[in-house]
DNA sequence: CGGTGCATTGATCAGAATCAATGATCGTGG
DNA sequence: CCACGATCATTGATTCTGATCAATGCACCG
């Protein structure tokens, strides 16, 4: 990477050549892991780095949508509001994660960095000249939206019948099928967003989710490492609980 | 990109089972509205239409994915369930809508017809060889799946965030844009579901959804007239319910 | 140190679930 | 054609999970 500046930011890097995509850490989990290096150089044609601080906005519900973006490092919520404020996250975000499929005139929900966050930013009218050329990556992109959909469908099963335990533990078993599949291990789970960003993705309050989590710590379910990580004992146990069994 | 134009289009359609798809009362609804005549006839080749009564099974969770549709009459409920037999409903199907975008090698979730339906199904392997044919069609299913996803946010919000009153207006107010979608008015808004479907739909019981219909009538926000259809006398006021004002 | 923001814990409340009964609708067969 | 049973919808009484209101604890930081 090129000089950073990690305390002013949204900070651009307007010169691809500094950060090749060929050295992209998050490039196989990405949406970039079909292409080849002839594609690649196409895709870092069109491509900032960018870097956001905790708590930045990325993108505004309802702005023109000129942007996408990759996530190549840190964590992102995805949020919806409502007029009076309550507000339910949609997901969160991470390393290979592609922001912006739903691909409508404008935003349909909004972006904030949970922690230090850094992206690959397009824009959207050349990369959507781009999918023409490359086949590919409107598959790849197709198969992106189709694992989001089967994502979105778990959640509303949460959302709408599970008890908060069962959410709270589903949400754990989430994180570490996360944490595998960009190649950590499955516990501990790290947890860089806020007791009050977990209570609004899984349609609780604050005060349930900490509630919970002391339930769950008292009954040996999960143990609570330094730096807030999670220890997760037995999976076993866990899926059967986060299934309702 | 994307926006997905529904025209307008009459529904009723004599004899669909012997149709040719040129003549289908759902095309332009369809995924089947940006192809033209030749590509239509291959669409044709690998099409089976099909028919369900109400109640029975059209895909079941976990079996292979083998075959795709689109509906053509009638509405369709899309659910998931716990092992104990808590049910999501995460969608329901009509006209036009295409069932299987989420294509994993085995169906993410079950789908029942809620009233008389019929289709038009694919194999999925032929479809997905003549999506490398028409590349237009890619691109149809990536804007389909693309307002899928925006719709299964909404959801979330919905599941997560709001009141069983805020719920069933937003649901009334959903089943008015998908009526005029497929051309027809806004209201009165039909009804092929059971309490018991709305109720797994919005994350709540049958008795809630019954009482706060009824509230809704007494408050005259709603009137139930003839068939279970609903009549929604004013939609600005039905607008500030369901976002929560 | 003291302040600020986040997390935890406690007491109470409320909205929706559950348990239970009654009412309406529809299809079937006598 | 009506009576009966079955299914679904409505309404009522009560319970309970999670929300709300409130206080305290804890860690980080200037």
């Amino acid at each position: 990477m090129a000089v950073i500046n990690f305390n002013r930011s949204p900070v651009s890097n307007p010169d691809p050549i500094m950060s090749p995509c060929a050295a992209c850490s998050v490039r196989d989990l990405s949406i970039c892991g079909v292409l080849d290096e002839t594609d690649l150089q196409k895709m870092a044609a069109i491509a900032h780095n960018m870097q956001y601080s905790p708590q930045d906005p990325i993108i505004d519900e309802g702005e023109p949508a000129d942007f996408l973006f990759n996530i190549t490092a840190g964590t992102v919520r995805l949020y919806k509001l409502l007029p009076d404020g309550r507000r339910q996250i949609t997901g969160f975000l991470t390393n290979g994660d592609f922001l912006g499929i739903a691909l409508n005139e404008n935003y349909a929900y909004s972006a904030e960095a949970v922690d230090d966050v850094r992206v690959c930013r397009f824009v959207r009218r050349k990369l959507e000249n781009l999918l023409d050329e490359l086949p590919h990556l409107e598959k790849r992109l197709l198969g992106l939206a189709s694992n989001e959909l089967a994502q979105a469908q778990d959640q509303m099963v949460l959302l709408g019948r599970k008890t908060a335990k069962e959410k709270l533990v589903s949400f754990f078993l989430m994180l570490s099928r996360r944490q595998k599949e960009i190649g950590g291990e499955a516990s501990p789970v790290m947890l860089p967003m806020s007791r009050s960003d977990i209570a609004d993705y899984l349609g609780l309050t604050t005060e349930t989710v900490s509630r919970t989590f002391s339930s769950l710590k008292r009954s040996q379910t999960i143990k609570l490492e330094e730096g807030g990580k999670v220890t997760l004992p037995n999976m076993e146990v866990l899926e059967t609980i986060a299934e309702g069994y």
